[in-house]
DNA sequence: AGATGTGAATGAGTTCACAGCT
DNA sequence: AGCTGTGAACTCATTCACATCT
């Protein structure tokens, strides 16, 4: 069996969107898929979708294809998506204030549990489910909500001491909003949403 | 000179980043900088940098390094950063009005002049700095506020309507946060923003 | 027969190493 | 001497082609 480190994001990315096919068809009552039919049905590619797939065990079987609803529970499974994970946002300015809103009371396998800033104005105040904490007691924040994910939604200055906050209140992994690159530390995965380098993609192509 | 389409998205994220840095540099009063000492203060390839930049012309100086000021002048109009950007949104729930705030009136190159959705309770209220309209609409929504970007905040299952929609009523990019992949068209650009399957991303380090 | 799982071939992206300017 | 710009080498990812299994 492969080890997580060795598990290219590119692959992980989609083996989360196979899921979320599978998901569908699911839906649709569908309980056998072939690699072939599933490409065609998603525009993807059906050989990627074998290879994915076989680094993480057999779970096809040769001449019939896959069993939708086994598959689904073990990328379900392999994605840890079988147990809730809390969150807890970091910067409760417009961004922040929004993704709470947004991944609300239960999105998927993820909550927010939790919020912090270090704006006095802003400590105290309820938003979504929660009441805003002083970020100075992040630490006491996580340890009491049993936050594992961090979401950083603070200006690009302060994401890395954030970032590190987090990291030291025991947080398992990050999704960072803002617009840097931030130095990781071995056992606190990261990832970027960058709106703004999206957009300044986007923006290329209207020269 | 390179083609449009012939330079890669991550090229294109790293030129997008460089201004940033550059940016930084300018802030700094730093005038020219080598390769080298970019790639060591923001943790990033020497060799890289300098591929990455000679794909769009000649823009150092040998034996010297980069002029800050040249160069960040021609990455920003490279990425078409020297004029704004008006953009429409798509789906005014949560998600829409959130990014209508933050994105808000002056986003760097960027602004949202409008949005629309199909829900009636929605349409006439007022979110930021405008009025949402009837996404029955969007083809005269588009036409008068001059948007060349739409930014899609609808459900997965409207996600492609939605985007064909925009195309249609003369869009030139789109930046998709619905967490479906869609059928793209030939003069249509599309980046996708997909909270979830970073989360799950970020979920697979912590089973 | 028909689909999976996989070594081999191809392609994309990155790094190396150095020729060519200043 | 020093740094850019770039062909060549290398590494990572995808696709092909087929042996293997039901």
């Amino acid at each position: 069996m492969i080890e997580q480190e060795e598990v290219s994001p590119l692959t992980l990315n989609r083996l989360s969107f196979y899921l979320r096919c599978l998901r569908h068809l699911q839906e649709l009552g569908i309980k056998r898929i072939s690699s072939q039919e599933m490409a065609q049905r998603y525009h993807l590619s059906a050989t990627q979708i074998r290879k994915d797939l076989a680094q993480f065990g057999e779970f096809g079987i040769r001449g019939v294809g896959y069993d939708v609803n086994a598959l689904a529970d073990h990328l379900n499974s392999l994605l840890g998506l079988d147990r809730q994970h809390a969150m807890v946002i970091v910067g409760m300015g417009n961004l922040g204030s929004a993704l709470a809103q947004y991944l609300g009371f239960n999105y998927g396998a993820f909550h927010v549990v939790a919020g912090v800033d270090n704006d006095p104005k802003k400590i105290g105040r309820r938003v979504a489910s929660f009441v805003v904490r002083a970020a100075a007691d992040l630490q006491d924040v996580v340890r009491e909500s049993g936050a594992e994910i961090g979401v950083l939604a603070v200006p690009a200055e302060a994401a890395q001491e954030n970032y590190d906050a987090l990291a030291e209140a025991g947080i398992k992994g990050v999704l960072n909003f803002a617009p840097v690159r931030l130095k990781r530390r071995p056992g606190v995965p990261l990832k970027n949403v960058d709106l703004r380098i999206n957009l300044e993609e986007l923006a290329f192509f209207l020269r």
